[in-house]
DNA sequence: GATGAATGAGTGTTCATTCAT
DNA sequence: GATGAATGAACACTCATTCAT
């Protein structure tokens, strides 16, 4: 068999230590940001204690970042995508028995994915959903709507744009608060009851 | 006759002035953080420049304001006593004729009030929903829900605690988006139809 | 007599004790600039050491200037004055006896002068002569040039302007490499004998 | 056959190409230089930049050039032989009928290499005239100042150091300021004509 | 109370230089 | 020799806050 690799792929090959490399740096320092985060909240954020805290140089996170916001909006966008995830996760997860219905489902794995993430980095959620643009926080909640419309099956025609947004926004609007205020309540049965309500009755034509 | 006054009244006759004054100054500098932060934005905001535009001294700032943080504490508490009174007074105000549903004009008045507010001072309203206590921030619009409830008639009980905050920070949570992402909808029929929709099926016992 | 003094002349003699500190403020910054440019170099010149060597703090130097080229520049320039001064007192004063020609004079004294400089600020002098506008380095060597003109009498018409040009340059330039490259020779009788040969060769007319 | 070649003679058959690829690797990284001076000034210079522009790596660039400031110097340097070589030709060149004086040729050739170097390096230009050490500027006009006491012919001795020194500087001086001060008559032959009477009347002995 | 000059800790960012690969 | 990621000292400048007048 043929040993003799292409330059080409040699190059891909080569390259990707570098890559990982990088995207391991890059992770260290949104880590170092959400760490201090969450130890002494936004005021204490400066880029030499972020170096500081991911065992590098601020020339480092200089070379990966342009400036301090990037690295703010990254971590932002970084923790979002986690959420997504992880909802969309829970939301796919094989029913326990008697199983929930499917918006149910959603509801609570948005709710538990928030839960969640509140308890492990409750200074960078707020950071997060007070910094990032506000459609960009969307995402997930749409799809939990999304799942929510569809459960309904053919009784009713498919949401428009205007209710959609105007469902995903007010479950988030609703979660958001209980998050932000730390409301007890947020894991209970009711809220969750709560939410559903509030999204069936909404999307429910009529 | 005798010349003197005694202090004590005298004192409470000069209090009155001086409060005046002192309530002239708190708006002045208050009327110049919220031009500050519709010019420049919150990064444009430092206290030497409050001063400067509200045209006295640094030292006068601090002798009404603890700290810059409180400056914008108590502008964005102003603001939202303005938008309460805006939305309690279009709630008030006779009906035209033929009169919306007493729901329905609460949800216009809060819209409207937004919008204007809006128009106004973007960067300020920007500004307080992000720093400001969200719990705060619910105060007029618990108002909107409770007014939306009562008009149910007794048809359905008082909303528990929990609806309310449901309700409250979901109609919230949608106003506020189309705010901050700037909606062209925001002040349209439909808008006001779909939070009038969403409040009053969740409201609606069943 | 009437004693009450106007509130403007109050507002001017209150005003002073201001202006003087100001004065004394940006002359000690300039003061500090030439002490460490002469310590170390134009390269150990920093902000934050100048304040410390003015006694004052970071925030006041900004109070005066703009930024660091701002104090160099204004360092140059009041340098440049100084230097303009004396060579005009030098230029001024009673000859001695047998007094030399009133061009000699001029040459002499701009040379002392020079001369002078050099050995309290050689490294001010250096960084003056390399970083100020040439034009505003040529005033006070302007004069010398016109005395030396002048004392020319009836016998030639007053020098063009390219005509002084050239000679203020061309007397600069020899003055200038002598400083910079510290010639031995810059306060010899024969530096200033071709110096005025120089000058008078070139403006007398033929 | 021996296929074996002694090491010295390679070494040596293979220190040639080395050296070109050394001085061809030298002279990009010094037109990177200039042409990044040209563009920002010397705020804009640093070996990163350099490195990129000149399409090598910052520490090729430290392979051949110990520190920064011996980049600029070597440049400095290597502008200056380029004028050198500049005015040397043009004295050399074959005299246009009716030939102009061999001084006069002279002074045309200083000023028209100066002219030339600025137009297409005007910062370099600059940078090099306040960088570099004056003697070492001095050297092309010193060719020229030779030129034109030797012009003189036996009418007068040659002239002394100390007179070399200041007709060089002298000359140096008024084509400098007029370099740096942009005046618009730099290549007028009026200016030509001031330098030359300068030059020669200073020369000429009485 | 008012003034505004003074303070100085704090911060984002740059860039010459090194060195493991 | 070449690379370029990493280093980290250095620095200009800001601004909340104080306090002598």
């Amino acid at each position: 068999m043929d040993q003799r690799v292409d330059r080409a792929s040699l190059a891909v090959a080569r390259r990707s230590p570098r890559q990982a490399r990088a995207k391991e740096m890059i992770a260290t320092i949104l880590e170092a940001t959400a760490d201090i985060l969450d130890d002494g909240g936004i005021d204490a954020l400066n880029t030499n204690l972020i170096a500081q805290r991911a065992g590098v140089s601020v020339g480092a996170v200089y070379q990966y970042f342009p400036n301090k916001a990037a690295i703010l909006t990254m971590l932002g966008r970084r923790e979002m995508e986690a959420v997504h995830k992880a909802a969309r996760a829970a939301l796919d997860a094989p029913a326990v028995w008697p199983a929930p219905s499917p918006d149910r489902a959603a509801i609570r794995a948005l709710v538990r994915t928030y839960d969640q993430w509140l308890k492990s980095r409750r200074t960078v959620v707020r950071a997060v959903l007070s910094h990032l643009d506000p459609a960009e926080l969307a995402a997930p909640v749409e799809e939990t709507v999304a799942a929510i419309a569809a459960s309904d099956g053919e009784q009713s025609a498919a949401p428009t744009p205007l209710q959609m947004f105007v469902a995903t926004r007010a479950l988030m609007g609703a979660v958001r608060a209980a998050v932000l205020e730390e409301q007890p309540f947020l894991r209970s049965a009711e809220f969750e009851e709560a939410l559903l309500t509030l999204t069936r009755n909404y999307l429910r034509a009529d």
